[in-house]
DNA sequence: GCGTCTATGTAAGCAATGATTACATGCCCG
DNA sequence: CGGGCATGTAATCATTGCTTACATAGACGC
């Protein structure tokens, strides 16, 4: 009955259960971050994941070495999504106008951490996995900071702003895109009686503010 | 031996040990607090600050009826600091030119912030802690964000600020300081191999540029 | 003083969790 | 087809949050 027999082929495209789980590993990242969407980051639980994946509470251990370690894989896949759909906002934004592309990145920064408060909450809060361990989040990490700052740059150089501290600047704005998103996922935005997509857009509009406070008059 | 009798006169006064504790539950916070300040938020566990203490695991029950109490005191004890901390600040910056005094009142947030970071961490971070359960706290936080607002509206009123949307202004300066301490404790902070105290500044001079960029030209 | 009542401590034990160890199973490759 | 390795299970441990039953010291009425 529960056995439902794959049939001798090479199973190994086939994700059907037999002793052997088709990919366990995937498994517990994906239930992992769906307990944490449904319950929070505290109520992830090796066991809990281990159950939603229909295995024993020691099967997780052959995957991860931890608990943080299986944190860490789940905040990598997270960074994963959230650096492809930087890329492609990336790549929609204007090219020569570096103040726009400035606004745009911090937009779809926001625009994200808004869409994906499970997601962003996890990548953000650096207690609950193990960032230095993660090279390849770190470096995604890195390059969407490098992007931020090579239009900063960019702007300056083309005159568009009328201030030359790359580092200010660039603190500034990832610092209020920052503020804004995590007050968001914390809990921390004022409840005007607003629509809930409403504080997306207010959010985008204080970043529109920055971005005009920069202008050279 | 270990019996050290108190001398007959009204303990009350006396934080002397005997079978019963002076006054465990500030004891508990105390040593709750300085655990956090050790180990992180996640490392506080109910019997360790027992432990710390000096008394049974299951005494520590009789003062908070789950570890999110013990916390959400905590969490108490360090909103009543910031407070006091932010009342001072309120008081030494000026009456009579808005502006600076919203700058000043997230100056005096950020510093804060930047000092006693783990204070800082244990009360954005509302998961942490019973928020809704915490009255005291809440008006506390209220006080903070109103006197900031007001700040904004009375800027407006005296047209130095080139915008007339309140919610929108508080937003964006709201956002800025949060997101700039928020990178502080979360290590966000882009190391720039400038030195630590050095990145307050920093930070303070993010939000000089946003108000400077919020004047009227 | 004296006895009792209550606040506050202790001891022991429960279920759940992270992690380890010894064992089982089945897929892959020679 | 048969050995070996990857991947699963079962059983177990220490620790944790929390509860229950019991102990004791202080406070208070008399």
């Amino acid at each position: 009955m529960a056995t439902a027999r794959r049939s001798s082929a090479k199973v190994r495209s086939i994700p059907a259960r037999g002793y052997h789980h088709g990919d366990l590993r995937q498994a517990l990242v994906s239930s992992g971050l769906a307990l944490i969407e449904a319950e929070g980051a505290e109520a992830l639980s090796v066991r809990e994941v281990a159950r939603r994946a229909g295995v024993s509470s020691a099967a997780p251990f052959r995957h991860f070495p931890s608990r943080v370690a299986l944190m860490t894989a789940i905040a990598e896949e997270a960074m994963r999504r959230f650096h492809a759909e930087f890329v492609a906002a990336q790549e929609k934004a204007p090219k020569d106008d570096p103040l726009a592309r400035f606004r745009a990145i911090g937009t779809a920064y926001l625009r994200w951490a808004f869409r994906n408060p499970t997601h962003f909450q996890i990548l953000s809060d650096r207690t609950l996995f193990d960032f230095e361990g993660a090279a390849e989040l770190r470096r995604q990490d890195d390059e969407i900071r490098t992007a931020m700052e090579a239009a900063v740059r960019a702007a300056i150089a083309k005159g568009q702003i009328h201030s030359d501290d790359v580092r200010l600047l660039h603190l500034a704005g990832r610092g209020l895109v920052y503020g804004l998103a995590r007050m968001q996922v914390d809990g921390h935005m004022p409840r005007w009686g607003i629509a809930e997509h409403e504080a997306e857009k207010m959010a985008e509009a204080a970043l529109d503010l920055l971005a005009a406070g920069l202008k050279r008059a």
